[in-house]
Parts: C-alpha cells; structure tokens; sequence
DNA sequence: GCCGTTTTCGGCCCGACTGTTTTCAGTCG
C-alpha cells in the first residue's frame, strides 16, 4: 500500500464523521493526517517496518490513536473504525461531497430527506424538482448544483505547469494593461512552481477593486463565473481551468501573496506560529491585537514568527519550516546557476531547430555546453536516426561546433532501450559519442521487475552516461511505468558520473 | 484526534462569496 491509499482512508473518515456531524477538530486532525502522510518521502509502512508505532508518531499529525490504526491497516489490510463509519452507505456515496456546492450539510441532508447516495440520483432529484423544495435550498442552489455535477464529470484534473503558464501570463498581462492595478503577481501552486497546477491564482493590489473585478470576470478567456465579488471572484476559462483574483490595498501586498501563494498546509503552521507569538495573521496584514504590525513585505509574515524568508518553492509544509528555524534552508537552484543542456533534439529526429539554431539560442541563455542528443533508430515515431545516419550527424554537430564559437558542442545521442536491456547502436557507434543518454521508448507495460532489469543492463553498457525520464510519466496523458527506482539507483556504476531526471 | 518556552487539559488559522435568510449557514480556498 501506498501513502496515497492510506491519506485516503483517513479523508475519507474524516469527511464521514463531518457528514455525521462529529468535533470538528477531530475532522481537521484527520484531514491533517491524511496531508501529512501524503506529502512524506517516505513509505509509511516502512518508518513502521522500522521503528514501530513510536516512530509513526514521530510524523507530524499522528499521534496514538492514527498509529494504531496505521498498524491495523498494515496488518489487516483494513480499519475496523472506516468500515462501521461506511456502514449503510454505499461504495461511492463519498464522490457527492466532491461536487462543488456540495458540502456535508447539503450532501446529508439530501440523503435524510430525499434518499440521495450517488451523483445520478443527485442529478434526477433536481431534475424533478424535489431540491428546491428543501428548507435552505433554493432553485439558484440547486442550479448551482447541477452545474457542480457538469464540472465534476468533465473534470480534466490538473494541468501541467507549462499548459497553466502561458494562461496565466495572458491574464496578468491583461489586467496590467488597467491604469487601476498596482502591482500584480501571480500566486498558488504556479508560484510555488509545482509541476501541475490546480488553478491559477492572481493578486492585484489597487485602490479600485470593482474595475479589476469587472475587467477579469470579462476576459476573452473567461467561459463561466463562479463567483464576483467586491475583492475576490473566481472563474472557470475556456479550456476547463479556474482562476482567481484577489484583490487587497498596496499596504497587504506582503501578507496577501504570502496567503495566496500557500501552500494551504504551510500558512496554517505560520498562522499557528503567529497565533503562540499572540499575533493574527490574515491576508490583509499581521495584528497584535487591533494594531497592524506589518503586512507590506512578504518578509513581515515570516519576520513576525521568527523565520528567515522562505521561497515559494519551498512551502508546502514537509518540512521547509523546521529547516528555516534551524537555518537549514537549502540553497535552490537558480536559471543562473544552470551552465549548460545535456539533452537536446533537432530537427534531424523530433526536435523543432537545427543544430545551429540550438547551439546560438543556448549561447543567448549564457549556457557553456549543450549536448546534441537525438534519438536513435527504434524511435521510428520521433524520427530516430540509424547507425549510418548518427556517423553523419557527428560530423554536422563536429562542424557546426567549430564554426559557433564561445559554447561547447558535445556529440550526444538518445539511445533506446531494446525490451531485453540491450540498447539500440552496437558499442563501436556509441563509443564516438562524448554523451550516451539511454532512455526507455517502447513496451511501458512490462512487469515491474522485468522492467527493472531491462533498465540496470542498459546502465552497465559502459558507454552510457545518463538514463533519461527514468519513470516514462508524461504529466496528466500517462501513468509512470513500473519500475524499481530504488534498486535501479542502487545499481549506478561506480565512478561514473550518473544523472537521472524526469 | 493532536499537541505543548502559556498548558498533559484546553486549546485548535482565517476570511470571502452566495443564497436564503432577515442575521447567518454553508461552501470554498
């Protein structure tokens, strides 16, 4: 079992006692849970395997009683405690409190009175009009309901990062265009760079809140608004994703894109933090009772409970806290720290540019080598060379290397990975090239362990330098293959230089 | 249910928007 299956288990019980009403913060120290073993490196059954219920203990947000149920999960395969609060409903009756405008008030009290369990009967109930009619329910809600279903079933899940930017920027560079706004930056998990991203956040700071609403719920990108208000309003664009804009005063610039940027997890630790230091801190500013003592600079937030400032990368709340009070926080990398590509394609396989197109655009970006790696002959679909073809083109990359001066030009290639683990250029080709990436192109459905060793015989070719996209996972289009990553990494030759990236 | 330079008991992050109300509950982030 993963931890994503046992985050599950533990939302899905805390979202069961909500439904019946339970102590909310018994439902927020299970959803804590849940977040928490999600978000570890490790396996949760390992750091039991190893140091027992003591050790669980040690994971923030599992104390005595989520323990002991991880070890009966572990031991049992189930948890006696979900299966009674699962009692009497059915299998997916959870999916309803996942459509939006439905929460667990609304979704309980469909249940009681109308004997809705599943996503169809909801749809059929307010199609035939018995929502409405319901004590707090109105025909608008109901609607809104419906809407939350459409949403639910055409819900593209989250979107890679490089599909999310571009979106963004077209907002921001509109809304820029306003006389109005001040500054404008965007926020959420763009902001924290995670590779997809859920929805876009933007903060705008301006005196004129309603001519920044008015403009964004306007946008040519806009299909359907959410919700409009005074500060805030949310939408859903065309291609499915939503946005939001929050509006704040120039003085809670700082306070707002801290809030804003999250991650959820990491604010509520430094609004905890604040609350001990006996400060509130909320979007608009940090309080000392009534009197605002900061909140123009992100640095206030942190500033305020005793932290160092903390990049945007780095909050998600698995830790970047505990390292910022120790003065551990780890240097990122930065666009400048880059020096040079050792995976690229031209034209001459899949790739858009010649070689010489490459070699001077990555000169512009101060890089002082580039590897020219295009794939070999198996990847018929990407255009991959044969033997004889790869001779010719080292003499092009040799040539085109002498001819652009001030960047290194490395002779590379994309080698396949054949099934049985041999690769797809005999030695005496490979041996010519100064970078040999070997990556897996075909056959993603092998066994996990017939996979893995078709991977570690490629890495022993002494030729090979670099094993690409080790997990085959195209972000939000395909599952990673399966494959052993722990032992692959165990099986890194010695004293070669060894890079694996995704 | 978790947790502790306030505490082993008594706290637990904070606020906006909507719809149905006539002061607020529910949902969302």
């Amino acid at each position: 079992m993963e931890n994503i299956d046992f985050a599950e288990i533990f939302r899905q019980i805390g979202e069961l006692i909500e439904l019946k009403g339970g102590n909310l913060f018994k439902i927020r120290a299970y959803y804590k849970a849940a977040q928490n073993i999600e978000s570890l490196s490790e396996n949760i059954a390992a750091i039991y395997e190893r140091g027992g219920l003591k050790e669980l203990q040690e994971v923030p947000g599992i104390g005595e009683h989520i323990a002991a149920k991880i070890e009966e999960i572990i031991k049992t395969g189930k948890l006696r405690a979900h299966d009674s609060l699962m009692k009497g409903f059915p299998p997916h009756f959870l999916d309803l409190i996942g459509i939006p405008g439905m929460g667990p008030k609304t979704t309980m009290l469909l249940y009681k009175k109308l004997k809705v369990d599943s996503i169809d009967k909801l749809e059929k109930a307010i199609k035939a009009g018995a929502v409405n009619k319901l004590p707090g329910m109105g025909q608008k809600k109901a609607n809104n309901i419906l809407k939350g279903i459409e949403q639910f079933r055409g819900r593209k899940g989250r979107f890679p990062i490089n599909i999310a930017l571009p979106y963004a920027e077209a907002i921001v560079n509109s809304l820029q265009k306003l006389k109005e706004a001040d500054k404008i930056l965007t926020c959420g998990s763009l902001r924290r760079m995670k590779e997809t991203i859920g929805d876009i956040d933007i903060l705008v700071t301006s005196k004129k809140p309603d001519k920044i609403m008015d403009t964004f719920t306007r946008l040519p990108q806009v299909k359907e608004v959410g919700a409009k208000g005074k500060t805030k309003s949310s939408v859903i664009l065309k291609n499915g994703m939503q946005a939001d804009v929050r509006v704040v005063e120039p003085e809670s610039f700082g306070a707002a894109a801290h809030y804003f940027t999250g991650s959820k997890q990491h604010n509520i630790r430094i609004r905890e933090m604040g609350v001990k230091k006996g400060l509130k801190i909320n979007e608009y500013g940090i309080f000392k009772g009534n009197k605002r003592i900061g909140g123009e600079k992100e640095e206030d937030v942190f500033r305020s409970v005793g932290l160092p400032y903390i990049p945007p990368e780095l909050r998600e709340g698995t830790g970047e806290i505990e390292a910022a009070e120790k003065g551990k926080l780890p240097k990122l990398i930065e666009l400048t720290d880059i020096r040079g590509d050792l995976h690229s394609h031209t034209k001459a396989s899949d790739g858009g540019n010649t070689i010489e197109e490459l070699a001077e655009e990555a000169k512009k970006m101060g890089y002082e080598y580039l590897a020219i790696t295009d794939h070999t002959i198996s990847s018929r679909i990407a255009g991959g060379l044969s033997e004889k073809k790869a001779l010719k083109h080292i003499e092009k990359i040799e040539k085109a290397g002498s001819k652009i001066k001030g960047i290194k030009l490395l002779k590379g290639v994309e080698v396949d990975i054949h099934p049985d683990g041999s690769l797809d250029y005999k030695d005496s080709v490979l041996k010519e090239f100064d970078v040999v990436i070997a990556a897996v192109h075909s056959k993603f459905t092998m066994e996990r362990d017939a996979m893995t060793k078709r991977i570690i015989a490629a890495m022993e070719n002494k030729y090979v330098n670099t094993l690409a996209h080790p997990t085959g996972r195209l972000l939000g289009k395909r599952e990673p293959y399966q494959v052993d990553l722990d032992e692959v990494i165990s099986h890194i030759p010695q004293g070669l230089i060894f890079r694996i990236y995704t």
